[in-house]
DNA sequence: TTGAAAGCGCTAACAT
DNA sequence: ATGTTAGCGCTTTCAA
């Protein structure tokens, strides 16, 4: 409003205060080794002038930039969105900001996006996707930053990684499915590449069933992709199957289901139960709502941020994979009776 | 892998290419005044050293970061993830990396996250908060860079803005219900206070009314938050006046009210209608689907994102506002005689 | 077509 | 407690 849009400097204060560039960046960072009175007359400029450091010299300076850098898949999954709140907000916490970076599937621009991240000189990096490239993970190994891993698994354990025990979890929801007295249990994923589903999930799975007492076949695996309308296209093949419960790895997918399997007149609990793996608010909003793996996938977020700002700070971190709780909530597309 | 991790400058590269700093920068950056041949050498000894420039000191020289701010509420709200889904998209396609802040409700963080965003040298700034306060209103039209709201109006018309013409959407959702036969129509929707309700939305709703030869009462607007409970939660005292139809500002919300009204017997769309507003994915999953109004989520993004660009190019744009078409997608909680 | 050199705005020794 | 000064790694005149 007032002049012509002048960008206000730290010499301009300095000038202005009557006291050296130096002294100015000392009361901007708290430095203790500034006498009260200065303080307060560098303060007073500051504020006068609406001085405002420029975080690109100061970080060209310092070489910290106080940026993170996030790569996750789409932002639009509830999956991602609820991780990436985790992390948002211990990162305000610790006044770090952050640069988003999604891909689209597939193609495999991941690494590029991580160099790019690099290029920008973030001070770590939180990985979310669902596998890593060879290149990418030796990247990942190599960088000059910490790279954490947010709800997903490093299989070599190298990498910082914040996660739940996938396996378990996959056991515990057949398991539940097979006390409840499913025989034939179907297991519908998404991709199989993807560590999670491919190993993680699918032992768990076969653990239940062997432990049951069920052989396994992998004609009641299921693969797909995660939307609303494949839920409803696996629909008919899974009830063909001949199977009894469903345990499925994403939250839209089973919806989907849900939806198709109400519609189609099945009975859900009594004839057809389904366990699904996000306990996003989908679960809350089907009809019947859906029992759920709970993973706190917010904590996660959270907790990796965390981790990171201590692997940041060069500070020791005794675990290098975290293994967050999860639990089962029960809601109306299992049975009541145990 | 191989040396103690030393970054590779623009000086090292010029040494080893044995052409100045200049000459390298140039082929960096694809100036042509290089000859085919140096550029040539230049190019192998980055490949061969990894050069990978310093984007902190590049933005420090240079006056721009290649980087721009966005502002947002909950990153978990598929309202605002399906906007940032669409300026993602469109930032990186222009080679833009984006600082990502969002804020809780209510406080006034948000001046503080906007000053942070300059401070950080962004290129341009996407806002797409509900309310903005007279302070950084102020802010906004004085920035040294360019501001565009998304999915947002501004009612002085002073910034760049993209988004829908929420009025008449209003009012051709409260039209058809009455259409439908409705005489006495609800409208459920959150704070009042943010413009989009209160100012358009409501003033919609009452101009549908006003049309239909109905009169407006304000015991007809259910004012609460936005979430399944508070669907629920309202169910009761939106039945108990006696309405036979809603108008719902938002699908989680909107979700709440139809699972609730489901749960007390009410037969959707024969004894009560609902239409609700940003039709996101929930409203393929909740049974009865439901009917909404169809705002281009992803396009309101990605065309303020192509509108930022133009800005920060100091391109001309004719309109400061965009309204893009909406539509009113048809499910099943609204009769289907029309 | 190329190079030299002056910054960009700040931090961080080093002196005092 | 404060000031001086040399960079940080790059872009951008200005000369050649």
């Amino acid at each position: 409003m007032d002049q012509p849009e002048k960008e206000i400097t730290i010499t301009d204060v300095a000038k202005q205060a009557g006291v050296s560039m130096a002294t100015v960046s000392r009361v901007v960072n708290g430095n203790n080794n500034v006498k009260e009175i200065t303080r307060q007359k560098v303060l007073a400029v500051i504020d006068k002038l609406h001085y405002r450091p420029n975080a690109v010299a100061r970080g060209l300076a310092s070489k910290k930039s106080t940026t993170i850098g996030v790569i996750m898949p789409s932002i639009t999954e509830l999956l991602y969105a609820n991780l990436a709140d985790g992390i948002d907000d211990v990162a305000s916490m610790y006044k770090y900001n952050i640069l988003l970076t999604s891909f689209d599937n597939g193609k495999n621009e991941e690494q590029q996006l991580f160099n790019s991240l690099l290029a920008k000189q973030v001070d770590g990096i939180i990985y979310m996707g669902e596998q890593v490239s060879d290149e990418l993970y030796e990247s990942m190994l190599n960088s000059r930053v910490p790279v954490v891993f947010a709800g997903a698994v490093d299989h070599k354990n190298q990498i910082a990684s914040v996660n739940i025990d996938y396996v378990t979890a996959a056991r515990d929801v057949v398991k539940l499915l097979i006390d409840n007295g499913n025989q034939k249990i179907a297991m519908v994923t998404g991709d199989l590449k993807n560590s999670i589903n491919g190993d993680y999930r699918l032992k768990g799975y076969q653990q239940a069933l062997e432990q049951g007492g069920i052989n396994y076949s992998s004609n009641n695996v299921f693969e797909t992709v995660y939307n609303l309308q494949a839920g409803a296209a696996v629909w008919d093949a899974i009830n063909d199957s001949g199977a009894t419960a469903a345990y499925v790895t994403n939250d839209l997918l089973a919806a989907g289901i849900v939806n198709a399997a109400m519609a189609a007149g099945k009975n859900i609990p009594q004839d057809f139960e389904i366990i699904t793996s996000s306990n996003t608010i989908l679960c809350d909003v089907t009809r019947p709502q859906m029992t759920s793996v709970a993973q706190p996938l917010y904590d996660i977020g959270a907790v990796a941020m965390r981790m990171l700002t201590k692997l940041m700070n060069k500070e020791i971190v005794d675990e290098l994979e975290v293994r967050l709780p999860y639990s089962l909530v029960k809601r109306d597309t299992t049975k009541k009776n145990n």
